[in-house]
DNA sequence: ACCTCATATCAAAATTATTTGATGTGTTTT
DNA sequence: AAAACACATCAAATAATTTTGATATGAGGT
């Protein structure tokens, strides 16, 4: 059953890590590749490349091969994905509650 | 300088964590105590005060205390924070980018 | 004041994520 | 076809997060 959890964590990983809020931050001035944010970054070949999947994975970010370059941009289906999920993730249901607690 | 991006991660540890998503999801209901959180989750006491802090630090999750219970609820201005924030993180910057790439 | 209950904090262990360096894969250049 | 390049993958080392059990804190009840 279980890993919806799993799924849902998965895209907000984006956002949870100081390097991948900075390579977003580059890819908001538009697609990169590699290479460019290799050298804008404080980070090694496989380091960028390991944040990469991870943003991949999440959706929030997507890539185009062209030839030997990987371009890297942020996703705009996978971000408004993102923003949606956590809205729902935050809404409350409108059920009529009475779990509310120990002190009824 | 430095850690805005700290800052940011922290709002998105919330969700980026299994247990967490099961909680916020019971919180979903309404607001609910620790005690109440406690049986529907398959979570030690203390475990669960750990991830509550992290909700907390967040800002997604606010907490109230009545005598020697701690109600937690999602908060709307949090969650809003989060959300508009998210969307911050992912929206294109209306600039004349000319780092395109290599092959310009 | 003492006891109990609800939760927080601490420290150690277990788990997971990240970094780093080496090697692999596919593409272009020569 | 060989060399160079861009990037991915792997494995080992390191670091951060999470879990767990023990103890501390603060409120209420007696």
């Amino acid at each position: 059953m279980a890993d919806i959890y799993e799924e849902h964590a998965k895209v907000f990983k984006a956002f949870c890590d100081e390097k991948r809020l900075r390579i977003l931050e580059l890819l908001r001035d538009g697609e990169k590749c590699a290479c460019v944010l290799l050298e804008q970054l404080d980070l090694g070949q496989s380091g960028l490349s390991y944040h990469m999947k991870i943003l991949l994975e999440s959706g929030v970010v997507e890539s185009r091969q062209e030839g030997r370059w990987t371009h890297y941009k942020i996703s705009g289906k996978g971000s408004e994905y993102a923003a949606e999920l956590l809205k729902e993730l935050t809404t409350p249901n409108t059920f009529i509650d009475e779990n509310n607690c120990c002190n009824r």
